[in-house]
DNA sequence: TGTAATCTTGAACTGGCATTCAATAATGCC
DNA sequence: GGCATTATTGAATGCCAGTTCAAGATTACA
């Protein structure tokens, strides 16, 4: 079929390696010898393949909303009420976060990183974000209809205040806190879900 | 007095012109070029007086603890009740949070950038957030003794879900989230705390 | 077997950054 | 004024990370 040497590397696993490293140390932190180690590639190969620096992180990055971020969407729309799948995720990002060597979420670490760059990939991560918040939006106006929120609750106040603990999360997570300390503030967000 | 040639420049606003850039850069983000120029500074002359990058950084961190991290903690030891002091002190970090061009918490974005770090100014901005929990606990005992909380409320973990809080709200002002979302944050945040 | 196409390898290149340094300037003391 | 001391200046330095490139390797097709 196609002429020339083949690959002597997996596309897909190549990139997954690479999102581990993104993931872990931002784009700035993460030097190309320790990309190509962990793809296991040489320089030549790994330009030739995907470009540059920016456009192997934009890839990867594509590569965990495609997993991470659909994943949570799978938790909201999952089975229960409405609220018990809001609290359902919270629950989720506590765990995720308590894991001994969590590197947080990629989407926030990258918003945090880039900041307010109008540009590709902070946009993107905003986006996401702002998707995120919309959806919580969504579902707990369902949950307010449906009489499972105290009355009086207000459901974009609470989506603006979720996205807002998982930002913290976040930080604590990547900060080393110990998983009693994230047990605690899940567990006192949670007695807003209700 | 002292023989050689007068310093044309001012340390204390050398340093504050410096915490500004770092503040807003970061460690790695902040290119001397752009530190010498808001400190008004020739290489040199910075190299003389501060050693290195990294020192200057660590002076320009002390500067901030020295001075936002204690208004702080003025606000948490003012008049009025445990509670409402603590009330008082989220509603700051919100209007903080909430200002035009905010640069957030240096102490936060300190803590992002150098993460887990054993060494140096990541275990000090991890030292200071750990004493901020700790007072906010005491204040929150401080309250529920007082029957200033909803009896049950716990304490600790009310205190692990603030600090979860102003990190994120960190996190959503840089990446530029609108006032409308960190006020719904906050509002959210403040009917744990009764 | 020869040729074109594709991939691999790792040394060389390049640009940007923190840092140094030698020359110069400005002060106090004798 | 001469000298010691300290600051300023900005070009030169050295290093490191991202990137390129030429040589070699491996395949398909003729």
């Amino acid at each position: 079929m196609n002429r020339g040497r083949p690959r002597q590397f997996d596309e897909q696993q190549a990139l997954a390696a690479a999102m581990e490293v993104f993931w872990r140390r931002g784009f700035e932190g993460a030097s190309c010898d320790e990309l190509l180690s962990a793809m296991n590639m040489n320089s030549g190969s790994m330009y030739a393949a995907f470009g540059d620096k920016q456009t192997l992180f934009d890839r990867a990055f594509d590569l965990y909303c495609e997993t991470m971020f659909k994943r949570g969407i799978g938790v909201l729309d999952g089975p229960g009420t409405p609220l018990q799948n809001v609290r359902s995720l919270v629950e989720c990002w506590g765990e995720f976060m308590s894991q001994p060597d969590c590197k947080g979420c990629f989407i926030q670490n990258t918003l945090i990183e880039f900041g307010k760059n109008q540009d590709g990939v902070a946009k993107l991560a905003r986006q996401l974000l702002k998707r995120l918040q919309t959806m919580l939006e969504t579902k707990l106006t369902e949950a307010a209809e449906a009489g499972e929120l105290s009355p009086g609750a207000d459901p974009i106040a609470l989506a603006a205040f979720l996205v807002n603990t998982v930002s913290g999360l976040n930080v604590m997570a990547r900060a080393g806190a110990d998983s009693k300390t994230i047990r605690g503030a899940v567990d006192s967000t949670l007695l807003l879900l209700r």
